[in-house]
DNA sequence: AGCACGCCGACT
DNA sequence: GTCGGCGTGCTC
């Protein structure tokens, strides 16, 4: 009898086997209702998991082997291309075969009980077996009316089409079942749709986009990454367009990654423009469970000629893949934080291998990782030096030094003059801050407490408007108290500068001006982000107070002044990325200012005008910068020359957290890849407490790829083999952001 | 992850 | 005597 092997959404890493009387070979990739744990109850509870396996024998005892319940053939089985990569993800990033795939899997596959429930998108038509066409009508007895009527049916025509099903009685649909089940029927798909193309008329590219476009249109149907690299506004989504349209035209689907779903519209509205009759599917966390089903329906059917979405878009079946972008590939949101830990664009890049077609990686500030493939030539750069729009010149981006200038409310006079010269010429500035609230220290002056997270360690932020403290990184919230809960002294005060302290500033300073500020408070309500927009491009604001939500991607055609306040921040942080992130995030915003034929002015407070950052900053030349921060990560051996894991844990106490990987330390010096990876000591993580949990980190870092996962696998397996440590949770990060 | 089993403390 | 606390172990 058939044995089905299903993924399901267990923290354990195999594989569960199921009779499946009936079941075939095409029945791989799809979902199936199993009843799962309840030993000895008899109404078991049943849950959903998609099918990755199928053979004869089990290494199960027979006598623990359940019945799989009904198989749900009424939708298309996941390619195995995508089976494939969720094996991939599984793997690399050490996590449960089955949480993987149910992970990628849109909500409503992945419920457990949604089988019954969902009207299927399609109905698959049924068709004669060659054993079908073998058995003569006449081995059907005639007093079996029904099965004979419709075994004949089927002879006469060879299939038997989904719409025609529906005419048949329930109880000759039941027949349709029974004949597949002894391999006379099968159910297939008619040829799958193909997108419809049609584009509007493009403009005529500059040399350099023409260069770019056809050389990755002359790798199109081979695997090859193209690391693009261009400033803000150079023209990278014209490249992005003009490659889709040949895929399009081919009759390929192309896939587009963008970081963010604020960001989505956006570039929905540019391809729908070009590409008015091709279906374009938008998929991200915005949208609900039947919106996501809908879209990813529509791709994997190959209506959808363009997919384009979050990193969660990465799951998508797409069986006539052609191309995949991936914009702003430098962004940290690609990679997934939480659960199954994955890179979107890392995956992009498996993705593309695998479909043997090309991938552009999109971004003005590449990462280092990917500039790094780009120089040892794995990708292919290709650089676009000049703005787009010919007469657009690039901003003058100017340092202030802090060191000699005073501020006031954060702002100095240069920065005050140049708001002010803006105003009087009806431009629209940006006032860019990263950090929300108004003040992110409360200081008491006699005793000098600070008022900090009973449950974090953070520091509070005052934020005034609410008269509320609140912690940034747990949520929490409490009044601001009248006096020092220490001392006692009524003199305790906002310390540093916040997007709503400077937003008040800038009221007394220009009462006559609209001032908007848009950080994560301002856009908390749904919608409110579009409103926003609408109201910045109908020239109903004058300056722009806002974190980094108002530097991705969005442009602004009347913004001419970029004013940085406090940049600095960074450059004190313990994190080996935060300078290149530091580097990418003043590029992005710098490319606010000026478009069209305008030029941009950006004035950046700082009290390191010499720093090499700010000085390639100054030049917009990446390349010096990316050169020399490559150097650096060489001769300190960080990424991307060395390949780094990180094992996290927490738990109420500090200290048994620490243990617990000094133990999983201990551990890892029995695996045979030991000598190849260089173990360093646990320590505190660098958010030391989170939500009331003491968390440690323990870095494992390795000189190949290849003996960083032989060390893992291995490692992983005798850490899940060890007695279960109450109170402590952990998770293994493979490439992770921060460490 | 759920869920059942199991072995110890305060209650009708 | 039992109800239920959560610590432990299994799920095909």
């Amino acid at each position: 009898m058939a044995i089905i092997r299903v993924a399901l959404d267990v923290p354990v890493n195999r594989l569960f086997d199921y009779l499946a009387p009936g079941a075939g070979t095409d029945d791989i990739g799809r979902c199936v209702r199993v009843p799962f744990g309840n030993h000895n109850h008899s109404d078991s509870r049943k849950i959903s998991g998609v099918i990755l396996d199928i053979g004869e024998i089990s290494s199960i005892p027979e006598e623990k082997l359940k019945y799989a319940g009904q198989i749900d053939r009424e939708t298309l089985p996941l390619p195995r291309s995508l089976l494939q990569l969720f094996e991939f993800c599984s793997r690399y990033y050490h996590y449960p075969i089955g949480q993987a795939v149910m992970n990628g899997l849109p909500a409503s596959l992945r419920q457990s009980n949604h089988i019954a429930r969902r009207k299927p998108a399609v109905s698959p038509d049924w068709k004669l077996t060659e054993a079908g066409k073998a058995i003569p009508l006449s081995a059907i007895p005639s007093r079996a009316k029904a099965k004979h009527q419709l075994f004949s049916l089927l002879h006469e025509h060879g299939i038997m089409t989904a719409e025609a099903c529906k005419t048949l009685p329930p109880h000759s649909r039941k027949l349709l079942q029974e004949f597949r089940d002894r391999g006379w029927v099968e159910q297939y798909l008619a040829q799958p749709d193909k997108p419809v193309f049609s584009t509007a008329p493009a403009p005529v590219p500059t040399e350099e986009q023409a260069h770019a476009i056809s050389a990755i249109l002359g790798s199109t149907g081979t695997f090859s990454p193209w690391l693009l690299n261009g400033v803000t506004g150079s023209g990278k989504t014209e490249i992005y367009l003009q490659a889709a349209t040949s895929l399009l035209a081919q009759q390929k689907q192309v896939l587009i990654l963008v970081p963010e779903i604020n960001l989505t519209p956006q570039l929905e509205a540019v391809f729908r423009k070009r590409f008015p009759g091709t279906t374009l599917v938008s998929l991200h966390s915005g949208l609900n469970d039947s919106e996501r089903w809908h879209g990813w329906q529509q791709a994997q059917q190959g209506k959808a000629g363009i997919i384009l979405g979050t990193r969660l878009a990465i799951f998508t079946p797409i069986p006539e893949l052609g191309l995949i972008i991936v914009d702003e590939e430098h962004d940290y949101s690609f990679k997934q934080q939480d659960g199954l830990r994955y890179s979107a664009r890392d995956l992009a890049i498996y993705r593309a291998r695998q479909a043997g077609i090309p991938i552009i990686l999109g971004s003005a500030t590449p990462s280092l990782e990917s500039y790094h493939q780009a120089l040892t030539g794995r990708y292919r750069l290709l650089r676009l030096h000049s703005r787009a729009i010919s007469r657009a010149t690039l901003p003058a981006i100017r340092c202030i030094d802090l060191r000699i200038t005073s501020t006031q409310e954060g702002l100095s006079e240069p920065v005050l003059e140049a708001l002010r010269r803006n105003l009087s010429k009806k431009q629209q500035s940006l006032v860019f801050i990263n950090r929300r609230g108004y003040a992110p220290v409360l200081l008491c002056k006699s005793c000098r407490w600070i008022a900090t997270c009973k449950r974090c360690s953070s520091r509070l932020v005052v934020h005034l408007r609410e008269r509320q403290l609140r912690c940034h990184y747990c949520g929490d919230q409490q009044p601001v108290s009248p006096a020092c809960p220490q001392c006692g002294d009524p003199d305790i005060l906002p310390f540093g500068h916040g997007t709503q302290r400077v937003e008040a500033a800038l009221v007394s300073h220009f009462p006559e001006a609209h001032i908007l500020r848009v950080d994560r408070d301002s856009i908390r309500h749904k919608d409110a982000w579009q409103k926003v927009l609408e109201r910045i491009h109908r020239g109903e604001a004058d300056i722009l107070v806002g974190t980094q939500l108002l530097a991705k991607g969005h442009d602004f055609p009347n913004l001419t002044l970029v004013c940085v306040l406090n940049a600095d921040a960074s450059l004190y942080s313990t994190d080996f990325r935060a300078e290149e992130h530091l580097f990418a995030q003043l590029m992005q915003v710098a490319g606010r200012a000026g478009r069209a034929n305008i030029p941009g002015t950006v004035l950046i407070q700082t009290e390191f005008p010499q720093h090499a950052l700010y000085q390639a900053l100054q030049r917009q030349d990446y390349t010096m910068y990316a050169q020399a921060q490559l150097k650096e990560r060489k001769s300190a051996g960080f990424p991307p020359f060395v390949y780094l894991a990180v094992l996290r844990a927490e738990a109420p106490v500090l200290t048994d957290a620490l243990e617990f990987l000094q133990q999983l330390a201990a551990v890892a010096a029995l695996s045979e890849d030991y000598a190849h990876i260089r173990l360093y000591d646990p320590v505190p993580a660098p958010m030391q407490r989170l939500k009331g949990l003491e968390r440690a980190q323990l870095l494992i870092q390795a000189r190949s790829r290849r003996h960083l996962q032989l060390f893992l696998s291995d490692w992983h397996q005798r850490i899940a083999a060890l007695p279960v440590r109450r109170k402590i949770r952990w998770h293994l990060d493979v490439d992770p952001l921060t460490v």
